[in-house]
DNA sequence: AAATGACTGTACCTCGGGTACAGTATCGCG
DNA sequence: CGCGATACTGTACCCGAGGTACAGTCATTT
């Protein structure tokens, strides 16, 4: 039919979803088929079996993620020269972006993956490791350019603290999710942002 | 047999386990009546259907998860007169026991059926919500009993704050499992005890 | 001795995740 | 123009998991 198969990125579309929504046990088969207008031979054909839809759907959404969050950060240094300044600026329009969502966050694939795990191979458990590797990465760098410039007021675990960014995130989609309020994700990044201000702020500043 | 069924509590045992260390839908029933010697039509009698069983786990859980945490508060008042020393030292030691755990939490049955939401009912999910809103009771109380004492350093909103303990152990949880350190679930609570450390520390005292 | 609680055993149904494989429509290419 | 690759459809079948239905059993309690 169509030249490079959009109804792959069709199904993939449908499912992500179906498996934020409700996970990815609950979302069948058929059910994807369905919505995709195609058979289940026709699934098989683009998938080996579910996993193999799961690590594609992850390799995608893990890319997506990234490029959105390097958005916010860039951003934040274009509006900020001073590299605390930038990475706050970066938090609060990450923040902001949180608070725009309609409902809940619709949830983290990873977190929905990672309370499947068994489920899936170590491909996948490698895969969502190494993302959040690249996110301790990407943070830790900008930690260590602000440690350059100030202090820390405590004595923290530089690392610990880049992947909190990422803890924060997935608790507070978790609290979003629980709760039914579509703003504590929001509230718990302004929380972790508040935390780094107080972290690196000249002692004199006032609040 | 028993005068007391304890049949129903070692399924509970059995299940609880399988389903933090694979999830709900990749526990099968076969393999939890296999584990307690028991048949099918045994696991039928005691509950309803799976749903029933995943709901007797969670308030089990809740229950005993509260006590937990009320013990190292309770413990923390004990050790400290100062509402803030004494939040701290809760933190400490729930940080602790977070470090001592031999591998990566196991998970928290919150999240895991968080991610699975849709397979429940409401009743569940008021549950949940039932629990965190405990939680964020439980904290805030301590919170406002500091805030008395010590004015904030920072403008935050005090119930995300009391959320934000909750947060910071599910993301923790999360990424524990993730990069599968056991530390990272210890090292997310004591960066969530400085945050509240440095936001009601008096300015003029030193780190 | 009867009733109750805690099961066992057998049989059967449905749904979801596949497997197997033959057939077909469309396209680009030589 | 025909060939092969791509992108599917259709049919049929298998297994495991979540049940349902219900009769029977065996120990304890009253």
């Amino acid at each position: 039919m169509a030249r490079v198969s959009d109804t792959r990125e069709r199904i993939m579309d449908i499912a992500e979803n179906a498996i934020l929504e409700k996970g990815f046990s609950a979302t069948s088969i058929d059910e994807i088929i369905a919505a995709a207008g195609i058979t289940k031979s026709g699934f098989f054909y683009h998938f080996a079996d579910k996993t193999a839809l799961a690590k594609a759907i992850l390799v995608r959404y893990l890319e997506r993620e990234d490029r959105i969050m390097d958005g916010f950060f860039e951003r934040g240094r274009e509006l900020a020269e001073d590299p605390l300044q930038a990475f706050l600026v970066g938090l609060k329009l990450f923040a902001e972006a949180m608070y725009d969502l309609p409902a809940a966050h619709p949830g983290c694939l990873v977190a929905t993956y990672c309370y499947q795990e068994r489920l899936f191979d170590r491909d996948i458990r490698e895969m969502m490791r190494e993302g959040a590797l690249n996110w301790r990465r990407r943070f830790l760098a900008m930690i260590d350019e602000i440690e350059q410039r100030y202090p820390p007021n405590d004595q923290v675990d530089r690392e610990a603290l880049a992947d909190m960014i990422n803890a924060v995130v997935e608790g507070g989609i978790v609290m979003s999710k629980t709760l039914n309020d579509p703003r504590s994700l929001g509230d718990q990044v302004m929380l972790f942002r508040s935390y780094v201000k107080l972290l690196y702020a000249s002692r004199e500043a006032a609040a």
